[in-house]
DNA sequence: CTCCATAAACTAGGGGTTCTAGGTTTTCAC
DNA sequence: GTGAAAACCTAGAACCCCTAGTTTATGGAG
């Protein structure tokens, strides 16, 4: 029988692109060997079990995330960075949500730190220097940043703001308008 | 045989303790029923399905963390009201980590409309009324302070913030300071 | 107190999933 | 070519959800 060309790298890209259309939640190694024309079973061949395909798919997200903000937050400071940095979060999140609720997958300390989640803090703290803070308060702030964005697209995406009809772009604005405001006049 | 006095509430109560223990994706209705010393096909005359009981857990813990959420807010006003909203959402969502997941999951509009979530809405604008904000800026305020408090316990409980050793208690309140000062300046 | 209707439990089984064990075939290096 | 490793297969065990039909306990009506 022909081999189907699979390598943990491309069947990680076909899991996050079926979560994307499905749900994170609903991806199967039987469904994926079923689009690859392949058996399940072949599949333990590429990958150590449904669980590591899940932590695949996450640390895949993280790292093409990180370099998407990486890209936008380059040349820019202050309010101009925050604001690169928060939409290409939104856009992300909006664009790809199975491979962004993958993100919210909780991974095992050493795989975190392996992972590109590290860079989203180090990110987050370029922003930050613009705004000149010390040590302490860097952490904190980068925390908050972190935390308004991460949370305002959870919430939008699971349908947590839907019951309004106000615009969610303009809220998102203005929440980063605040954010910035809050970032200047830290102390 | 002996009934075990199984009710749609009791069921909900059960899966959702099973949730703060196992985490709220492995909760089954099989485990369930071995708990409660049944067969799993018993369980269908109480609840519709696997689905049906997830979304009974979910309502349950909106509806109780809307209640704390009232009882902590009662009285307060500006930034006691906040820090009183957001510790209170804390404290539950680290005690309640399988209800707090459960929060998560998206509900189907008529369902969302009908539970607890609205409510936390009312009650973040509640606790807004003391910065006197006018309309679409309430909105966008209570979006921020939402998506703030939600993220931050998302990301807190997923581990996120893990790879720092700076207290996440300080974060969280220097956080809130951050978010009083942006609101009472909120231009 | 008996009887009956209803609700709560049961047995049996289909279909789905993950994962293991072991066998076969393809591919590639030598 | 040949041998070895890798890719794929079949077969099957152990779960899980859910349906269908059956039995049993409960509580109210007569």
């Amino acid at each position: 029988m022909a081999r189907a060309g699979i390598t943990p790298e491309r069947l990680t890209v076909a899991a996050a692109d079926l979560a994307d259309e499905v749900g994170f939640e609903a991806i199967s190694l039987a469904a994926l060997a079923r689009g690859l024309g392949v058996k399940d079973a072949s599949l333990y061949s590429h990958v150590a079990g449904l669980g590591d395909l899940r932590t695949r798919v996450t640390v895949l997200a993280l790292a093409e995330l990180a370099d998407l903000l990486a890209d936008a937050v380059a040349g820019l400071a202050g309010k101009d960075a925050l604001k690169a940095f928060a939409t290409t979060y939104r856009h992300y999140a909006l664009a790809h949500p199975g491979r962004y609720t993958a993100m919210q997958q909780e991974l095992d300390p050493a795989t975190l730190a392996a992972s590109a989640a590290p860079r989203h803090g180090e990110l987050v703290r370029a922003v930050l220097r613009g705004y000149g803070l010390a040590d302490p308060d860097e952490t904190d702030a980068a925390r908050l940043v972190l935390s308004t964005v991460y949370g305002f697209l959870g919430l939008e995406t699971s349908g947590g703001f839907s019951h309004h009809p106000r615009d969610l772009g303009t809220s998102f604005e203005r929440s980063l308008d605040a954010l910035d405001h809050a970032l200047r006049s830290w102390a």
